[in-house]
DNA sequence: CTCGATATGTGATGTTATTACATTAGTCAA
DNA sequence: TTGACTAATGTAATAACATCACATATCGAG
């Protein structure tokens, strides 16, 4: 992970906007909301989420095609372990936490079967505590 | 998930297409594989997966969006805890592993925090032992 | 200023997944 | 047997997600 530098005109607008929603939004529906700042291709708001990625400001959602902003701002630039989300499927609010217990068993495991992990995904799928009393 | 029962034609032969790979396969993967036995369209092969993965028989690998046979076979039918991949990026291999220590955290913070888990993902991406050395 | 690196604009294309509707095949009760 | 129901299948069209290729612009180092 680079180090978080100076956004871009572009980086700054697609993290607003990710910022300022209450969810996950997919590559398209950032677009859609940014159609009013000049933005008119996909591959405006992919190559910012690029670098924000890589900046550790945003993560994917992988399961559901969708980016949040990250939920902890004071990480920005640090490495920021080994992180599991869980997406409600009602309201599709992320909770992001981390587990040092998790993260050392998967370690572990790479350890014991030599493999060089780059990047692991924990994505807890259901229904959230709000929405499963409601 | 539902018990597995006989398997449907088209279920047949996406599940031994799945099976005879030696690494994952797209949906449209699988398609072209079986133009030869009358296969002509995606649905063919979506409807065939939904099955199978509710089966339990196959699944779904959601960082690549690639499908694998179960490696463990003999669970078919079984519920079968909460699995973890490990996918090379090199060579794309896959291994499937479940550890106990793992389900028990995701549970712990589940449970703590009122979340009802439907299908948890735990995917590892990196390279594996034998491209790590070659 | 000039060069190289980074960022941006834009259209076309590639890839993955679903919707909608028609048809076929099996099951079972009357 | 027939009718009615359900599960499976066939097909075309479309939606949703992502990248390629190429042109242009911006900015700092030398
Ligand atoms: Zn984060
Ligand atoms: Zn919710
Ligand atoms: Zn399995
Ligand atoms: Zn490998």
């Amino acid at each position: 992970m680079t180090t978080a530098q100076e956004l871009t005109k572009n980086q700054s607008l697609v993290f607003n906007t990710l910022s300022r929603a209450d969810g996950p939004l997919s590559a398209y529906t950032i677009l859609d909301q940014l159609r009013g700042d000049g933005f008119r291709a996909p591959l405006q708001v992919y190559r910012a989420l690029e670098k924000l990625l890589d900046y550790g400001m945003v993560h994917r959602l992988e399961s559901i095609n969708a980016f949040v902003a990250c939920a902890h701002p004071h990480h920005h630039g640090h490495s920021h372990g080994m992180i599991a989300f869980a997406i409600c499927e009602k309201c599709g609010q992320v909770s992001e936490f981390s587990d040092d217990i998790i993260t050392q068993r998967v370690r572990q495991w790479t350890t014991d079967n030599g493999f060089k992990q780059t990047k692991t995904t924990i994505e807890i799928r259901g229904v959230c505590a709000n929405c499963g009393t409601a």
